[in-house]
Formats: C-alpha cells, sequence, structure tokens
DNA sequence: GTTCTTTCTTGATTTCGATCAAGTGCTGTT
DNA sequence: AACAGCACTTGATCGAAATCAAGAAAGAAC
C-alpha cells in the first residue's frame, strides 16, 4: 500500500497494523489515462476513490451544454460522490481524471466488510465527510479576488495542478479576470 | 405523533406499526419561540429535529459581520447540520426559528437505539441526505431570474413563508433586484 | 382611529466583471 | 527553423446588478 495512503489514515484517525493488513487486501490499485470516467453520469456511486498520483475533476453539463466544474482534486483527495453514495441514487455528476492517475478503489461492500472486522473503519464515514476538499465560494458571494485569495489559503495545490482555465471555471469567472486578479496579487 | 410526521416517513420509506411506536417513545417534541437557537455556533449538532410547525434557518455570521442565509426550512423539513453530525464536530452555523415553531427532537443517542431494534431506521439516513432541501443556486452562476425560477419551482412554499428580504438574503441578491424580478414575472 | 416603523417598490447612477478584440509567448510537429 | 495551435495577457466597451435615494404601502403600537 502506498505510503501515501498510510499517512493519510493515520493523520484523520487510528488505525493498527492489523487494519492496514486488512485494508490492503480490499484495495485495487488502478491507473487512468488523461480523460477516463470514474463515475459517470446517472451512474450509482459504488466505491471511494483514493487519489495516489494526477489530477481529477468533478462536472457535469448544464442545460446549456456548459461544462460546470464543481471540484478538483490532487493527490491525497478522495473522489466519490457523497450524495450518490449515501442513498444509492444515480449521481447527477461526472468525475474524470484530469491526467494520467493512479487511484484505489475501495467498494461499499469491501467497507462493510472491514467494518465487520473492526470498528476502526467506521472513521472513513468521518474522512469522508471532512474531506469534501470543495471550498464553499458558493454560499457567499465572493468577489474573484476573494475567491482566489480563498484557493490560494485553502487548496493552493490546485493552483500548480490546474491550467487557468480550468481554475477560472472552477471559481466562475472568466480566464480573462483570472488573469488580471493573479496581476493584482503578485504586486502585494 | 403528528400526522405530519408519519406521511413523510411513509412518503420516504417503508416503516411498520412497530417501527412507529419505537420511534414515538424517542421523540421530544419542543416549542420554540421566533428566534430561539436549535444549534448554535461551534456546539456539536447531535440531534436531528423535524420541523412540524414554523420555520426556521440557517446562518452564519462573516468576518464582516454579515448574516449570511444558507437555508430556509418550513414545515415537514429536517434540521441538522450534516457535516457536525456526522463528525461529532463544532458547527459552523446556527439553525435558528424564524417564527413560534414546533419540533421533533430526536438525538444520535436515539437513533441508534432505534436502530439496534429495527432494521428500517438505517432509511433514517437516507432522508436526511436527501433531504437537504437547500437548492445549489451556488455551483452555477445562477442570473437572479433563474435563482427566483428555481425558488418557485423547488420551494414555492419559501415564498409564502418568508418575507422578501429574507428571500433575497437567501438567493444573494438585493431586495430591489428581488421587487423587480417578481414584477417580471408577474408580466409574464 | 393616528403615528411610527418596517417592508416593498421604483427610478437614477455607479461599478465590477463579462465580453469583444488583439497581441504575446509557449509547445509540439514536421 | 517555420508554422500551427493553444494558453495567457492586456486593453476597450458593454451590461446587469449593486448602490443610492425617495416614496408608497402595509403592520404594529398606542
Amino acid at each position: 500500500m502506498e505510503k501515501q495512503l498510510i499517512d493519510h489514515l493515520n493523520q484523520k484517525g487510528r488505525y493498527s497494523q492489523n487494519d492496514f493488513k486488512l485494508l490492503e487486501t480490499e484495495l485495487k490499485k488502478l491507473s487512468l489515462k488523461k480523460g477516463e470516467i470514474i463515475l459517470d453520469e446517472k451512474e450509482v456511486c459504488s466505491s471511494i476513490y483514493f487519489l495516489i498520483q494526477g489530477t481529477a475533476l468533478q462536472l457535469y453539463t448544464d442545460d446549456t451544454h456548459n461544462e460546470m466544474i464543481i471540484d478538483l482534486n490532487g493527490p491525497g483527495d478522495w473522489l466519490l460522490n457523497h450524495k450518490s453514495f449515501a442513498t444509492r441514487k444515480p449521481s447527477e455528476y461526472i468525475i474524470k481524471v484530469f491526467n494520467d492517475s493512479e487511484v484505489y478503489e475501495l467498494s461499499i461492500e469491501s467497507i462493510h466488510g472491514l467494518i465487520a472486522k473492526s470498528q476502526s473503519f467506521f472513521q472513513l464515514g468521518k474522512i469522508l465527510e471532512e474531506s469534501t476538499g470543495r471550498v464553499e465560494f458558493f454560499d457567499h458571494n465572493y468577489t474573484p479576488d476573494q475567491k482566489y485569495q480563498f484557493l490560494m489559503e485553502k487548496r493552493p495545490n490546485l493552483l500548480q495542478l490546474f491550467p487557468q482555465k480550468i481554475i477560472a471555471s472552477y471559481l466562475k469567472i472568466t480566464p480573462e479576470t483570472l488573469s488580471r486578479v493573479r496581476n493584482r496579487f503578485s504586486k502585494r
């Protein structure tokens, strides 16, 4: 099992050596090519994925065929649609990798099995709930500057991982505006 | 137990007569005066509340002391902070009633007890996940007109239950703009 | 009832980000 | 090296919603 996941779990909770052994047998490592889809629209989210390497985005296509990006992810993030996972109903959005990526897949059945064997795995629920990386610019009515600041503070790695037009789309601003924001920030 | 809750549960899942009996013993009925706080900031959300009568709002105060309304609720809605409830960490926002209200309180201990007695109560998890009434204007960059349309379609009752300045705040638009939107819609 | 307060409406003005447009620079391909 | 294609920058213009301002309407208090 990758050190990355071990560190992540140790940081978020308490797991024994035996827990890691149990977990290891359930993980499936997948290598995905740029653009491959992890969870398609209308599909039920029945696994969670730990992003070891690469990048992923979560998006949907609205009525006017715009791709609306609702989350960006980098190494160490969990990929799943909470709502679909919990309700067993079709996902309203797509999760796909943006670059060639490596992920661990952990199915819902595996999770149930693990919990049956060790109570430690109850902690997974909390991790998932916490780790919606997703910054809520959305609740507020933030200005482009505030949104960018937020990203710099909360998820600076994303700024390195994605081109600006993707960042701009995620922030719901135009690439031109993002360019001007960055220009302003660089002069501070 | 109020018919309202029975109907709600029957509509969302399958419960036996006995389930209802079990549930009834765990419910605590509370009468709240206008403005009373159900879940305060920094408090852990350790109960869920079914709003029988009245109205409630969920909000937080940002750095510049504006009250940011993130959800509005009417009779038949569940009140809770999912994230705080799941992670057992302090809530980032407040839930309070807007008018004199009646609610059923169901504690997390009660829920665990109920699930131990009847598997039916697993369904509660799904209900809660589904019933974030919360419309996501936030993911999109909707215009005032689109936001209002959304509300009319998805949660028309809110328009009757709250004054326009509250609605406007929820939609992140000014009361002036809301007034103009309504004027436009009335002429269609 | 009358007054006081708050909500809502309507109009005029301003402002910020989108759009339109052109140019620069980088990367990969042949 | 030359070119094509794409990402990013920079400037000019436009437009929609915020802000500013005043008045009308609806409630609450007396």
